[in-house]
DNA sequence: ATGGTTTTTACTGCGTC
DNA sequence: GACGCGGTAAAAACCAT
């Protein structure tokens, strides 16, 4: 490249520069201009310096073309988050050529493929890791904020590893999968939490909870029955104040309401609400509807429609 | 997607305190 | 008149197909 052509170069960059810094003096209305040379910014009729010692972000060498740039370079690609590792771990080139672009010896190109080998698997090994451990550590938050036992968290970490070995995650959020794991695991040691309840402490919303929900018990195979309304029983009648013999009581109703088959296809919790309700009836207990349904977050409709059958069907069993 | 079932929402009337 | 309770119709949510 000759001297001219390097002039023009540089003459062609001040001048774009100089178009972007304008403006009009504070003082006397005058033009603001760039010198370049001093880092400065003067007005150009009475010589007010508006701005100095500005600094240029700039690489402080000059290439003149990519080649010259990359040698010159002295920092890569920028981050980026949507990696786990922000991009920064070691990635080897699948090309068996040196740093000159000369081939590998044999020696060496099986070398080479052990390395990748093994960097592939620290690297899938960490981000798994990172994974679980952010996943365990919403599963923890949310299960005391339920004021759920250890074996409820330890079941829903194996879920959750299950889905995790599984290949289960790619397109679903971790915290709508740990906390699909949370709720299933709580169904599955008789401490059920309802979807309402899960989904309030949650930082995913309803319908993807239930949506991941399906879908991991269905690609884990796991047997979740429905819960028994009786399992929601200690829970709602001491949030309620109510007694232990209320609380018996409602026990004895929905197994009487069981045999007579009254618990297929209805809520577990709009049965329990109803038995609670009816129990404290029975005991002369006072509670609302509305107080009962605040808690149970079961409508008041609801607990009626039960009640009236939860009666009806322990009548039938006392009279027989 | 659809249809059947369950739950919720919204509204009304009744009796009691 | 507010409150608790019961009922109803229509809408919404849920679930299996």
């Amino acid at each position: 490249m000759t001297d001219t052509r390097i002039r023009e170069f540089e003459k062609e960059e001040k001048e774009t520069e100089n178009e972007v810094e304008e403006g009009v003096c504070s003082e006397c209305g005058g033009r603001l201009v760039n010198d370049e040379e001093r880092a400065e910014v003067i007005c150009e009729d009475c010589g007010l310096v508006v701005e100095e010692d500005r600094i240029d972000p700039g690489p402080e060498w000059r290439a003149f073309n990519p080649q010259e740039r990359d040698r010159k370079s002295r920092v890569g690609a920028p981050t980026t988050t949507m990696m786990h590792d922000k991009g920064l771990s070691t990635n080897i080139g699948w090309q068996d050529k040196d740093a000159y672009g000369k081939s590998l010896s044999p020696r060496q190109r099986e070398k080479m493929q052990r390395l990748r080998r093994w960097n592939e698997r620290f690297r899938t090994r960490n981000s798994k890791e990172r994974n679980l451990k952010q996943a365990l550590g919403e599963i923890d938050r949310m299960a005391s904020a339920l004021g759920l036992p250890e074996n409820v968290r330890e079941m829903a970490s194996v879920i959750y590893r299950r889905a995790l070995n599984d290949d289960l995650l790619p397109g679903r959020s971790i915290e709508g999968v740990a906390t699909a794991a949370l709720y299933a695991s709580a169904r599955q040691t008789g401490t059920p939490r309802s979807l309402d309840e899960i989904s309030d402490v949650s930082r995913v919303d309803k319908m993807e909870l239930t949506r991941t929900y399906r879908y991991i018990v269905r690609q884990l195979g796991l047997e979740v029955q429905p819960a028994d309304p009786v399992s929601y029983l200690p829970r709602f009648t001491s949030e309620l104040n109510l007694s232990e013999e209320a609380e018996r009581r409602a026990r004895e109703l929905l197994q009487a309401a069981k045999k007579d088959g009254l618990h297929s296809g209805k809520s577990p919790v709009g049965l329990a609400a109803a038995a609670i309700y009816a129990a404290a009836l029975l005991t002369n207990e006072k509670v609302t509807q509305s107080e009962v349904s605040e808690v149970t977050d079961v409508s008041e409709v609801t607990i009626r429609n039960r009640y009236k059958e939860l009666l009806e069907s322990a009548e039938a069993g006392t009279a027989a």
